[in-house]
Order: C-alpha cells, then structure tokens, then sequence
DNA sequence: ATGGCCATAGTGTATGGA
C-alpha cells in the first residue's frame, strides 16, 4: 500500500498536475493540503472518475486539506472528522479519515511567519493541541493504527535543510518547533522517511525565488509519521520531485511511503 | 544586491507562504 502527501498550493492550479500523478502512481491513500478553495469549488467529479473517494475541508483563499483514497484498494472511509476537538480553529488544517485497521490524518500545520509572531504562539499552540488530541485518539481502542501526513512546516533535522548555518533557529528549524516534532514522534510514530537510507540533500519544497529548486536549496518540511505498530511493514519512502519541474509546480514535492500492508 | 516567485482577491496592490 502506497500512502503519499502533498501541499499543491491551489487545487485549481495544480488539478491537471495531480490528476497526472494519480495516474502515474495509482497512490492508495492521498493526504492534501492548501487546497485554496471552497468546498463547493473542490473537483470532486473528476477526482471521483480517476478512482478516488474525496474527503475534504476547505476555506476561501487559504489552507484547506483532503484525504483521497483509492476506489479499488482501499476504498471508503468508514469515519471522517475535520478539526482538532481540543482546539477551535476557524483554518481548515485538520482531516482524518478512518478506515480498517487505520486512522489517515492530512495536516496542514501553521508556517508560523516569524519567532516574534503571533503566528508563531498559534503555530506552537496548533502542534500542542494536535499532539493532545492524537494522544487520546492512539490510546482509543478504535484506533488500530495512526498515519499522520501533511506540510508540517518543520525541518526536523540539520540535515534536513541545504544550508544549516543560514537556517539555525530560524523559523521551520527552531528548538521549540524541533522539540513539538520530537513530541510528535514520541507519541509512537516513525518518521518513515528516515527509516530508510537516503540521498544527502533530501527535500520536499523549494522557494520559487532564488531559483531554489535548480540549486536543490530546499527544505525537509513534509512528512509521513506512520504508528510504530506498523514498523515492520514499512518497506520504502521517497520524495518526488517530478512534480517540481513541471511548468507551474507547486513548491512542494510529494511525499511516498509504502507499506507491506495489509499482508 | 538581504531580493528575487507565486496564488488569491480582484483590477491596485496587499497578504501569506516558508
């Protein structure tokens, strides 16, 4: 089973691009973030005759997420629930889907804009709530296993950025955003990227400016956090970037993990 | 050269992104 997550940056703009990439990938399970649409506006009919059941939550002008699973493997969800409980947030950043044997999240976390923000407390805040909220949900006896995907707006690692020095405790790379990813992991998930060997140099977004992406001056922000009681079937993950060099990409690469599950 | 691009709303130019 192939689980994948990708930020679009519009839905609108990038309907074609994903649409591609459905094809090519046949992913079973999709997380999105910034849809950037209403959810009268989502293209559900065409993503519905590409095989895909939609489950989507959106705003106008910013955020929005979906999850899209696919018609023949996985199928329908059996639950789904926007938001975070504990939490009120009019931003649409929060979707799970839950199916057999496995509770699906598609995150879009807040950038945060600046460590002297106001953004920046919500941003902290946001993670906090999530982190509470995925505790009790993990701790459910309903909840056999948890995938949290999405743009955590976090490089978690050094490693994880093109240029440590230029990018120490600046936003994305803070001890205090560091330390809530951590927090995340320690609620008994994988960082399933990093279970496995990769390429120095790994990334998932590429500013536009600057010509980030040709000088690969990226960062590690997007990422699939499977349960830790699925680790043994976890059999590879990797970062598309075919995607990024399309003409009008978004800025962030999908995301692919795959799973020898169920058996 | 400390900014460069892109999407949105909407027709000027601001805001947000990361």
């Amino acid at each position: 089973m192939k689980l994948a997550t990708w930020n679009v940056n519009s839905l609108r703009v990038r309907l074609a691009h994903l649409s591609d990439w459905l094809n090519a990938t046949r992913v079973d399970l999709l997380a999105l973030q910034e849809l950037k649409l209403t959810d009268d506006k989502f293209p559900k009919a065409e993503l519905e005759a590409l095989g895909y059941h939609c489950y989507f939550s959106g705003q106008p002008t910013y955020n929005g997420v979906a999850i899209l699973s696919r018609m023949d493997s996985i199928g329908a969800a059996l639950e789904v629930s926007c938001g975070n409980p504990l939490f009120e947030d009019e931003q649409k950043r929060l979707i799970r889907a839950r199916f057999e044997g496995l509770d699906f999240i598609s995150a879009y976390f807040p950038n945060g804009q600046a460590l002297d923000s106001d953004k920046y407390t919500y941003k902290l805040r946001w993670i906090d709530a999530l982190h509470d909220h995925l505790q009790q949900l993990r701790e459910s006896p309903a909840c056999k296993a948890l995938v949290l995907a999405g743009d955590f707006n976090i490089a978690p690692e050094d490693i994880d950025t093109h240029d440590p020095a230029k990018w120490a405790g600046q936003i994305l790379c803070s001890a205090a955003e560091r330390e809530r990813f951590q927090r995340l992991v320690a609620l008994g998930l994988v960082d399933s990227f990093r279970a496995f060997e990769q390429a120095p140099k790994s990334f998932s977004w590429w500013d536009y400016r600057e010509l980030g992406f040709r000088r690969n001056a990226g960062l590690r922000i997007d990422h699939i956090l499977v349960d830790e009681r699925l680790r043994s079937t976890l059999s590879g993950s990797l970062i598309d970037k075919g995607p990024r060099k399309l003409e009008k990409p978004s800025d962030h690469a999908p995301v692919v993990t795959e799973l020898a599950w169920p058996a």
